[in-house]
DNA sequence: TCGATACTTAAGTGATTACTTGACAGATGT
DNA sequence: ACATCTGTCAAGTAATCACTTAAGTATCGA
């Protein structure tokens, strides 16, 4: 529990990385060699291995070698960790605005999307 | 859209601390000014200013000063595009293990299988 | 067996971070 | 008027970050 704020920490960490994120978007389609990973990112072998280090040591994601490869695929319980509490701030905030009236909130034009969680 | 990047890796980065999550909590509750938000944590009057101030570069937060007195308040647009980033990849997944039902993945075959990606 | 493939490790570098202290400014209450 | 409250700005510092290059180590295919 207590420890949970750790790993939200570097769970965050390791998402505010556009080149993480890419190789996170890649690994919520299906597992990934690193070679794979690194595919469409500008930067060395070397780079991409460490934010792979990065992504494990998160939590976010997990590997396993074998042969040559190492595979990578994600790891549902540090995402829905990161999820969960974003959605726990927004039932806080959330319930304030209906409470108000989302008129006071603001007048932006909103796509009017229906995502409810 | 490009900047949406840039402003996701800042949004990550600006909830990746501790201190600012706390902050964010307490806001998510209702508006606060910055010396409220600094009420439980152990850091200077100074050092709060400065995540406040990254908290504002994120789009997580906005403010705005009241005589000598700076009210900050929760931005819901950049909670949501964070939340949004983190719904997306969920359904990712989460499509993906339901299509293979979880069992598949927890075996330890260690037999390098050609599923194509 | 030999060369290519897929990482892996170590060391270094410039930029950024999360603070600190200290000096200061404007607003408020008495 | 004056002290106090609430915040601001600037400069400095130690640690961490996101890379790089260079030199490995296994593993695989022919």
């Amino acid at each position: 529990m207590l420890d949970q704020q750790i790993d939200l920490d570097r769970a965050f960490h390791a998402l505010a990385d556009r080149s993480r994120r890419l190789m996170v978007e890649r690994l919520a389609i299906g597992p990934a060699s690193v070679s794979e990973l690194a595919g469409p990112l500008r930067m060395t072998l070397a780079a991409v291995v460490q934010h792979v280090q990065v992504l494990e040591a998160s939590g976010v994601v997990t590997s396993q070698k074998a042969g040559r490869v190492r595979l990578c695929r994600i790891e549902p319980a540090a995402m829905t960790a990161v999820e969960g509490w974003m959605v726990d701030r927004r039932r806080a905030w959330g319930a304030r605005l209906d409470r108000l009236g989302e008129v006071l909130a603001e007048q932006n034009a909103k796509q009017p999307n229906e995502e409810n969680i």
